[in-house]
DNA sequence: TTTCGTGCAAAGCATTTGCAAGTAG
DNA sequence: CTACTTGCAAATGCTTTGCACGAAA
């Protein structure tokens, strides 16, 4: 299924923009910021505005195309995986990546009267050369 | 083992100012935000800067006497409980609590060559009175 | 025609920084 | 005396809003 049949799937009209937004974001494993999108794809459509970016996805985060990251950092990140797995910052280099070999822990039973929607995992920490780097 | 101590132990000099927006923060279930612990301590401290309460909060966390929680929002919040739990944020109301009846799942296991120094689980969705009010 | 999507510019807010004055050891 | 803390003001940076034009149904 591509981009645009993934999103006439959850009801979102596929523009242009929209199906390159969506590309750029599945298409990358370093949960990138709205900038980071803007930025990518400002070259191939010079007009592409941050506003879109923005709004977009906000949009793909309300309807299930894409995930906001919950990452104790300043800037919103985004990922289109929506598979439960964890991800993880490191502290020395900011890169935020997803650690793969770790099976997601089952998420939490919500006690009565909570309806849980969704939920994350996030470790932080260092990246295998950054903690290679300090040993040094 | 009182604020003072704590901060003590930690190599932190336990000045009014650092006292003061531990306590405030141990002693709500809330999980403030730099600027709530600001407007909190405000009355009582007059004089308190909003660059003070940053830079206190950004101290505790590097030394392990608060942690920074990862939520996907737009303000940094803390909380001065280290222990293990499931953050959750009600989407209606915003309001950030612990989920306590949730056991923590067990952190990820790291793959080879990581560092995990720490790890939050973080569950989004609607608490038990905005559920019952959306039921209505 | 009526609604939806896009983009520009301006505004908004949380956070950080530069710097000077005050305080503790 | 020397290093650490504090606080003000200004700056920064990410994100949102207001508004108008253009495109799609």
């Amino acid at each position: 299924m591509d981009a645009a049949d993934r999103l006439r799937h959850r009801g979102i009209r596929p523009s242009q923009q929209r199906i390159r937004i969506l590309e750029t974001l599945a298409g990358t494993k370093e949960h990138p910021s709205a900038d980071a999108i803007h930025g990518a794809l400002s070259a191939e459509l010079p007009t592409l505005s941050r506003t879109t970016v923005y709004s977009t996805l906000d949009l793909f985060a309300g309807k299930g195309v894409a995930r906001r990251l919950a990452l104790s950092g300043s800037e919103l990140r985004y990922d289109a995986d929506m598979r439960p797995h964890v991800h993880f910052r490191c502290r020395a280099c900011g890169a935020v990546s997803d650690l793969d070999g770790a099976r997601a822990p089952s998420p939490p039973r919500a006690p009565e009267g909570y309806v849980v929607e969704s939920s994350q995992f996030y470790a932080e920490g260092l990246c295998p050369a950054c903690a290679a780097a300090s040993r040094r």
